[in-house]
DNA sequence: TTGCAGGGGTCAA
DNA sequence: TTGACCCCTGCA
């Protein structure tokens, strides 16, 4: 069938969905851009994901993409805006080409796609990922979502949901340590009472301009400059912003400042230049940067 | 085998 | 502006 200019069908015998005309997505790309922290690369490379209490397994033979244990209406309904399948990213990619060194980084991670997570979920995981490296962030994570998340079961495998805010709001700081997030405990914990007793959501952030959302976010314990950035951009609440990390300071530096610089010239400078769509140029860099450790 | 540096930042002095 | 911070990994 035909949606939104996509074919999707159903596969016959096991749940799922094919979509044989996809462009812009290549779910190597899409899962270890340093985006989300639980899609987990299995041995047949594929990429299996909890995701709101749903387990879902994606993988790309050729042109097909082929998203298992899903069906058309919870596709339609859920994951065709959780992979931003609205968005033209061959049109965004025009956007943000503004010079050769651009050119490269989208060329080389031309299957990126910004997925539009959970926004308490991404708050969390972005406070734990400070001063942390990707796979021990994916640990604590997971080691958090088996003590408060809802089981799940998929393919004779145990998976759990990320857990509701309120229950690691109302966890023992002693609990939060056994997951080893370490020192970020008690940023996680004091950010989770206050993200609720402040009433900070997502649509709450939507309607204020980017400079106030990122103030708002700055508010609570542990969240700087750099994960108040991720948070808006993985949870698809505002595009005009420029996570500046280590990765993206090398970049930058190594292409285009040619110097050392600070990281809120760098972030400006970032904003600046790509405008309304830095959050996607940030992403191919930082993609680019990482992969070919350049500045390294 | 043991020891030490450092990591996709933030906070407090 | 600078160092401490949990914990783990990689490498002498």
């Amino acid at each position: 069938m035909k949606y939104k200019g996509y074919d999707i069908d159903e596969l016959p015998d096991r749940g799922g969905v094919v979509i044989s005309n996809i462009r812009d997505f290549e779910p190597s790309h899409i899962f270890d851009c340093g985006q989300c922290f639980r899609w987990i690369r299995e041995s047949d490379g594929s990429y299996t994901g909890v995701v709101s209490g749903k387990v879902l397994n994606v993988s790309k033979k050729g042109l097909y993409v082929i998203f298992n244990n899903t069906n058309i209406k919870e596709f339609q309904d859920f994951w065709f805006d959780y992979f931003d399948l609205g968005r033209d990213y061959s049109r965004i990619k025009e956007l943000v080409l503004k010079d050769n060194h651009m050119k490269e980084a989208v060329t080389y991670g031309h299957g990126i796609r910004l997925l539009k997570q959970d926004f308490n979920e991404m708050l969390v995981s972005f406070i734990i990922s400070a001063n942390n490296r990707i796979p021990m962030i994916m640990k604590v994570v997971e080691n958090l979502s088996k003590m408060f998340g809802k089981k799940i079961n998929y393919n004779g495998r145990l998976y759990f949901d990320f857990p509701e805010i309120s229950a690691i709001a109302d966890a023992q700081l002693s609990d939060l340590a056994e997951t080893r997030m370490g020192f970020r405990a008690k940023y996680v914990l004091n950010s989770s009472k206050m993200a609720i007793e402040s009433d900070i959501t997502r649509s709450k952030l939507s309607e204020m301009d980017t400079c106030k959302a990122k103030q708002h976010l700055m508010q609570l314990s542990g969240v700087g400059s750099k994960i108040a950035d991720c948070v808006l951009l993985f949870s698809g609440i505002k595009y005009d912003v420029f996570p500046t990390d280590v990765w993206v300071k090398r970049v930058m530096e190594a292409l285009y400042l040619k110097r050392e610089t600070g990281l809120n010239q760098i972030n400006e400078f970032g904003t600046n230049y790509f405008g309304e769509y830095s959050g996607f140029a940030q992403q191919y860099l930082f993609y680019y940067a990482r992969e070919k450790r350049i500045g390294a």
